[in-house]
RNA sequence: GGGUCGGUAGCUCAGUCGGUAGAGCAUCGGACUGAAAAUCCGAGUGUCGACAGUUCAAUUCUGUCCUGACCCA
């Protein structure tokens, strides 16, 4: 026989369950989650590298105040867009509160598009040193007087282990692999290898949505025309307003650096809106390459959401087993 | 009605002094460990408007037709 207390103490030191919703932009990943966090007694927690930005709204496709209303959102509205963020930081704040809601009995729903930061918070990051923006500066003077051959060259020469793996145009990485270099001594393909996003702290149902391609291009090209109707332009320049400025990552980013370029009068408001459905394809696209690769996901048809709810409930009913 | 210039990849076009063709964008595929909506790699997917003639061989030359733009009436 087992004691009530016993049961407990099973269940507080068994790993948290989460269901995690992935997929493509577009392919309606909130809604499916908020589904799934009403029938667990669930809370959301977003995997999403824009939505962590207060004041970007329309443009991230953030859950709207009524959706959060229905179920409580984490890890968005956490930074301002000129704070510095990062796959790592994501990691220990998704982590935290995923304990809080552990620890509370709730259930989890993992939601969001960003595939680097599901791998970090189910498989970790290797323990290096984060960003440095100092070495980052002289790296791009750098690249600026030497040019990427310049660079790679440097790579080559310091650490031709990466070099090998580091394609010579990919400047960001041939950065990265010089910067984990210089601070630790050890070379980043040696670091990576011995991690190899190994840790399991969680038990897990990657729920993946799929779509027909055409379907889902649709959607893209219809959802951009509703944020542009709702008034994404007009966010963009609040932005600026806000003293925000063009330079950071975030304002790189898919449909606000074009928005921006439209206020600033260098490009066409309808070639911009082009440009945004094309490259969210673009996107999307490599959304599906990085999912399609993980075969620990099971796919579902998006629309589908009676198979998805029976599967989820039948991985958290495991639990009580 | 006459004339000129066009019709080649999904789009915009280049090209072949006769040996079945290639750029950009679109599209498709891939990589990804502290910027990831970022960064990067790879692939041409084609009745060369139609039919006929010349030729060993025609997308290329010739003719007719279809079609688009412009000019003259």
């Amino acid at each position: 026989m087992h004691g009530s207390g016993q049961d407990k103490m099973i269940r507080e030191t068994e790993k948290p369950r989460l269901l995690v919703v992935m997929g493509p932009t577009a392919v309606g990943k909130t809604g499916t989650a908020i589904a799934l966090a009403k029938l667990c007694n669930g809370e959301i927690v977003s995997a999403d590298s824009m939505q962590v930005y207060r004041h970007m709204d329309i443009g991230t496709a953030k859950p709207t105040p009524a959706e959060q209303g229905l179920v409580h959102h984490h890890l968005i509205d956490i930074v301002d867009p000129d704070e510095a963020f990062s796959a790592a930081s994501y990691m220990e704040r998704a982590r935290a509160a995923i304990t809080d809601l552990h620890r509370q009995g709730k259930g989890i729903v993992v939601a969001g598009g960003t595939g680097l930061y599901i791998r970090a918070l189910l498989g970790g990051l290797f323990d290096g040193p984060g960003a440095d923006e100092a070495l980052r500066r002289s790296y791009a003077a750098i690249l600026e007087r030497e040019g990427k051959p310049g660079l790679y060259e440097i790579l080559k020469s310091k650490d031709s282990r990466a070099a090998a793996i580091i394609h010579p145009n990919d400047a960001a990485r041939t950065v990265r692999a010089l910067e984990v270099l210089e601070l630790t001594g050890v070379s980043i393909v040696e670091q990576q290898q011995d991690h190899g996003f190994a840790q399991r702290p969680y038990s897990v149902l990657k729920i993946g949505l799929r779509m027909e391609r055409p379907l889902l291009y649709e959607r893209i090209e219809a959802r951009t025309d509703q944020m542009m109707a709702q008034g994404f332009l007009e966010e963009v320049q609040r932005l600026l307003d806000m003293g925000f400025s063009e330079d950071l990552k975030p304002m790189q980013a898919l449909g606000y650096r074009q928005l921006v370029r439209v206020l600033r009068g260098t490009l066409d408001l309808e070639e911009a809106v082009r440009s945004i459905k094309r490259e969210t394809r673009h996107y999307a696209k490599r959304q599906l390459t990085w999912f399609g690769a993980d075969p620990e996901i099971s796919w579902f048809d998006a629309g589908d959401r009676e198979e998805i709810v029976r599967s989820a409930g039948r991985f958290l009913g495991e639990k009580s087993l």
